[in-house]
DNA sequence: CTGAAAGCGCTTACAG
DNA sequence: CTGAAAGCGCTTACAG
């Protein structure tokens, strides 16, 4: 490449990077063997020479949940808009899970990491920052910044929508235990049916569509009640069909309240009322917070955005 | 590192990748001093001196689509068992696409890549490898190794499924124009509609829930027919959504199948008629051909895996 | 069995 | 404005 050119590696690597101090026509000779050769430096050597790697590791609890790629895309373009690589890794929420990204953070691979779950990270000392997405940490973190909606004024004030429509027996089909956002969309509901002074009663799931089907059935089988609050959309949208392959209607019959409006929400039957939570404006957010850390402006910070109630047609008047 | 453990920065890297060259109590006290730092080998040092990243590249056209998590995730079972990382890049169909990822190679990030489409690759004459998955490339390639289902069996066997159920008024719900996929699914209906006599007609659709919803739409204004083929289960989704807000009952006035069977078909209402790929096997198999054809064994090959017809409740006899 | 030494491909003060 | 040289942290023949 530099023998193509007729110059030092040193002044390839000017050019490239700071092509205003190479001269006009060197910069030209070198531009064209780039042009021929197709030259892309070799970015291991870059990453061992410049003591750091830019690029930013992103862990997601589950890849396979369409509430995430919303949020990537949105990291994704202010990354690339800052000429910083993106790592996704599918992490599930065991404990060994935060080993796995220490190691990749540790070895050098990324430099700091987006975390879109509470799994807590197990060692420190490392030169990463990270910055968490939708869930918090598990463990109260002060230097850590956080990027999120109110989880808990948003569960209440779905509930509130629901109990201002004049349901009484509202029902809250809870995410997977032991996860922040669980609790944190419990705590909200329970705030609301407490004011209310109505008697706040459960069903469990997993965040999964199948989860919700399984419940509707216990639902329609044993008493129903006037309304659900389902703890996210996955689990709303196999409420609604579980409902109606027990001949029960919505709304008419029971209405139904997700969280975190996602791309099928409005395409559903009926349509789905649930919680908008600004996706893509979350994640190029936290993406342009981690990078002003990284390069040491910026404090931690937690950052709340707004949610919004979307009231579409699964909800009824009673 | 080393000098806690009083060796050479040698034996460090010999304790770590041969341990049985080590004498017995030299590899003790490394360990411990592991232990006890914490120690992780820089990986940029690793590949660049190494000259490979152990890294694979997963291309996938977009993350939202959850068709795709458990594929990768049997790709990544595969990896880790090698001890070979994942980059997983969401890359968009656009022409631009294959541009970004053989810079990635190029620049070596990635040994190889697993293409989750048939976006080309415009470069050539890397080191690294390719293995197509689901959807071949658009030229033919006959020294690329590729991993799917015969995609024109499959739909021609999804329309007889119609057929043989006294089904004749069957439209096809078709992908993006211009993708390999559509035009392999379209191919096997129009197979299975001409043997049959019948005349083949069409909707198009983007492979999205809300295409699939506005399509339903569409055909409850128009004139209903027997059945419908979707090429892939998010518009079948959307399909039966889209008929259910317009009052038409499936599959008692219409039957639906789509291809995939995702994680959602068993869970629709009704439950939806589909398509069976083995997803786990095929991202698996993918990712252990790819490593052997970087070890240089195995030579390039076309792998056809069994797929199924799935008959669930949107499929009724006429 | 272990260490000294070379070298992977870059970037960046340092001279000139 | 440009080149020669050092050095990032590893791995691996090569001696011993």
């Amino acid at each position: 490449m530099a023998r193509i050119a007729g110059v030092s590696t040193a002044t390839v690597s000017r050019s490239l990077s700071a092509p205003s101090v190479v001269a006009q026509d060197t910069r030209s000779r070198v531009e064209s063997a780039i042009a021929q050769t197709g030259y892309i430096a070799n970015s291991a050597a870059q990453m061992l020479r410049r003591q750091e790697a830019r690029t930013v590791l992103v862990a997601v609890p589950d890849l396979g949940n369409t509430f995430f790629s919303e949020l990537i895309s949105g990291m994704e373009a202010v990354a690339r808009q800052s000429g910083v690589a993106v790592l996704v890794a599918d992490v599930p929420r065991d404990p060994s899970a935060g080993k796995r990204l220490v190691e990749v953070l540790n070895a050098g691979r990324a430099d700091g990491a987006l975390l879109l779950h509470g799994a807590m990270l197990p060692g420190k000392g490392g030169q990463w920052t990270a910055v968490t997405v939708c869930e918090e940490l598990s463990r109260p973190t002060p230097n850590t910044t956080h990027v999120g909606i109110d989880n808990t004024a948003a569960a209440r004030e779905a509930t509130e929508h629901l109990v201002e429509r004049g349901h009484r027996r509202i029902v809250h089909l809870a995410g997977p235990a032991n996860t922040i956002l669980t609790r944190q969309r419990k705590a909200g509901y329970e705030v609301a049916m407490r004011q209310a002074g109505l008697k706040a009663t459960y069903a469990s799931g997993d965040f999964s569509t199948a989860s919700g089907f399984t419940a509707a059935k216990a639902m329609a089988q044993g008493e129903l009640p006037d309304a659900v609050f389902c703890a996210n959309d996955e689990m709303a949208l196999g409420l609604l069909n579980g409902f109606a392959a027990h001949g029960v209607r919505v709304p008419d019959a029971v209405s139904v309240i997700g969280f975190d409006d996602i791309a099928a929400a409005p395409w559903s039957h009926p349509t789905l009322s649930t919680v908008h939570q600004p996706r893509r404006e979350m994640g190029s957010l936290a993406m342009e917070r981690l990078l002003s850390e990284l390069q040491g402006d910026a404090p931690a910070e937690r950052i709340v955005l707004p949610h919004r109630v979307v009231p579409r047609q699964s909800v009824a008047n009673r």
